[in-house]
RNA sequence: GGCGCUAUCGUCUAGGGGUUAGGACGGAAGAUUCUCAAUCUUCAAACCCGGGUUCGAUUCCCGGUAGCGCUACCA
């Protein structure tokens, strides 16, 4: 096999705290494109700045990659023939090739001080020029500028940018051109013997045989002088690929300020990663025609395309990505929702102690809990609230909600909730907490009879008595749930159905005297002692 | 300030010298459902401005404007 090639991609991110979106989206883009050419996926961690680099976010950022289901050949926890993948052990190298810049005259000893440097700089912009370098220490003979050195005297390296224009090209945006008036002389390495990124990133990519840089577009400005570097080393120059930055809602640049921009905080918010995956890939990318929304991993990789990919800054949108994520609940199997939306009920229920929702049979109701309302929340974490009905009954606050006045103004509905109450109270399974929705739905029938109530008429007051509120789920589903839930030892007691009722008579007597119910409901209504 | 990049519905985008400028999210209306959600149908909604080139520019070129980025012995 040729190796010169195989696409070779790299994602390079800095462990400096959580995994964001945008350096996500530039993760994936190089991964979709190293998978489809068959190519190799290399992660090297950036970890350079000892201040703000950490190892736990690296353990972390290597798990969020793997979350969205991304994956690689070569990086620091796998190895691989161009190691060590981590910068912070590669220093060596990087003052390797520096010395061999110098002595072949591509790069040179800077002895200004910074302080003079930033008073060069400040000068510039007084006069409103561009600040670069003066080049004062360009033209020192090489033999007196060793000399200095090894006498102790502190100094850098900086690069000899050629007096020529520097072009290089971009699948992303064409042919970029920089004049060498306004790339003035990087420094490589500091006095203190430490590298500078711009440096260390084509050391890297260089040694890495990577073909394809694929990165954020505020690496745009610093491409001439990495293009330079390639040619001092004598390396060849890999294609760029710039991706455009993704904005917040107000057109700056995204960030905490907006909310949620860390995979971590999406995967705790119940997005699921195919969602995610799918929406980042619609990020400043469209399939041909444009047509299509809806992306597996495998789809992408196949119809991916960096000559396809936006040159222009994205929005993110996040009732677009909720979109998707509603579409992947559906489209799960409800086994898988259910298992990932377990521990999102943890805290609802047993704040401090969520061990004890896990017995299997209280994981099987949370699974049906779960089924039913799915349909209804954009991300996982809004289950519990939604779910609230099942979990929390206020008889008291149903009668006082003003959304159900209207309800309670209707002729029929006095007659509808005497009606349902008796018979409820009088069911012997309803006793046990044992009332079936063929059972149930016979009682409605029975209700409808005998009311001439129906539709709204009879299923709204019939529910408010039963979730407080006149809307929600059927109660085919919701029944066997309520009554399921009272019986399973639960953190917080799930009110049967006729504890419901139960608690709205009581309820709706304190409130106002109901003569209808009063002369329907002669059989006093018994109380169930609660456990 | 200098340099660079960018510019199609509110948002993500397709398209491209002559089109009813297409799709999706979101919005509105309707159908359906006991209700909400879902689903289906329909509707509203865009080529930044000014010059060229051209028979004809939203499309190509130039300028302006705006947004973003870079301008460090940060990454």
């Amino acid at each position: 096999m040729n190796t010169s090639s195989t696409v070779r991609a790299r994602f390079a991110p800095s462990p400096t705290g959580q995994l964001h979106v945008g350096n996500a989206r530039t993760a994936l883009f190089n991964w979709l494109f190293a998978r489809q050419k068959r190519g190799v996926m290399a992660l090297r961690v950036e970890d350079t700045d000892i201040e703000r680099s950490e190892a736990r976010y690296e353990d972390q950022l290597i798990a969020d990659l793997k979350w969205l289901g991304l994956d690689w050949d070569e990086g620091p926890d796998v190895g691989g023939p161009y190691g060590p993948y981590r910068q912070s052990v590669r220093l060596d190298i990087y003052r390797e090739h520096a010395e061999r810049l110098v002595t072949e005259r591509k790069a040179y000893l800077c002895f200004c001080t910074e302080e003079e440097l930033q008073a060069h700089r400040e000068d510039a912009e007084t006069g409103q020029r561009q600040a670069i370098y003066s080049g004062k220490c360009r033209g020192i003979d090489p033999g007196d500028a060793e000399r200095r050195r090894s006498q102790g005297e502190a100094c850098a390296i900086r690069l000899r940018i050629p007096d020529h224009p520097i072009r290089f090209h971009d699948i992303v945006r064409g042919e970029v051109e920089f004049s060498n008036e306004v790339v003035s002389d990087p420094i490589i390495m500091r006095s203190s013997g430490m590298p500078v990124y711009n440096y260390v990133v084509v050391i890297d990519d260089g040694l890495m045989k990577i073909t394809h840089v694929i990165r954020g577009d505020d690496h745009l400005s610093n491409t001439p002088k990495q293009v330079a570097l390639y040619e001092a080393l004598g390396w060849p120059v890999p294609e760029f690929a710039h991706l455009s930055t993704i904005l917040g809602s107000d057109r700056e640049r995204l960030s905490k300020r907006h909310g949620a921009t860390s995979i971590a905080n999406f995967r705790e918010m119940g997005v699921l990663p195919e969602a995610l995956l799918n929406y980042l890939a619609l990020l400043g990318w469209a399939p041909s025609g444009g047509t299509r929304e809806i992306f597996s991993a495998s789809e992408l990789i196949e119809q991916f395309s960096l000559e396809r990919v936006t040159p222009s800054a994205a929005i993110f949108d996040m009732e677009k990505l909720y979109w998707l994520n509603r579409h992947y609940i559906k489209a799960s199997p409800p086994e898988r929702i259910a298992e990932l939306a377990v521990p999102f009920y943890s805290k609802l229920l047993a704040e401090d102690s969520p061990e004890q929702v896990s017995a299997p049979e209280i994981v099987e109701w949370l699974s049906a809990v779960t089924r039913l309302f799915a349909p209804y929340v954009d991300r996982l974490d809004q289950l519990p609230e939604r779910a609230l009905p099942v979990f929390s009954y206020d008889a008291g606050a149903a009668v006082a909600d003003p959304g159900n006045a209207e309800v309670f103004s209707w002729p029929n509905t006095d007659a509808v909730i005497a009606r349902f109450i008796v018979k409820v109270l009088e069911d012997e399974s309803a006793k046990s907490a044992e009332m079936t929705p063929e059972c149930f739905k016979k009682i409605i029938n029975e209700v409808k009879a005998e009311t001439g109530a129906k539709g709204k008429e009879l299923f709204h007051p019939i529910r408010i008595i039963v979730t407080g509120s006149h809307s929600g789920p059927d109660f085919d589903k919701l029944i066997p749930i309520l009554e399921e839930g009272s019986r399973l030892a639960l953190p917080v007691h799930v009110l049967s159905l006729r504890e419901r009722v139960e608690a709205f008579c009581k309820a709706r007597s304190k409130s106002e005297s109901l003569p209808q119910l009063a002369r329907a409901g002669e059989t006093p209504a018994p109380t169930r002692s609660k456990s």
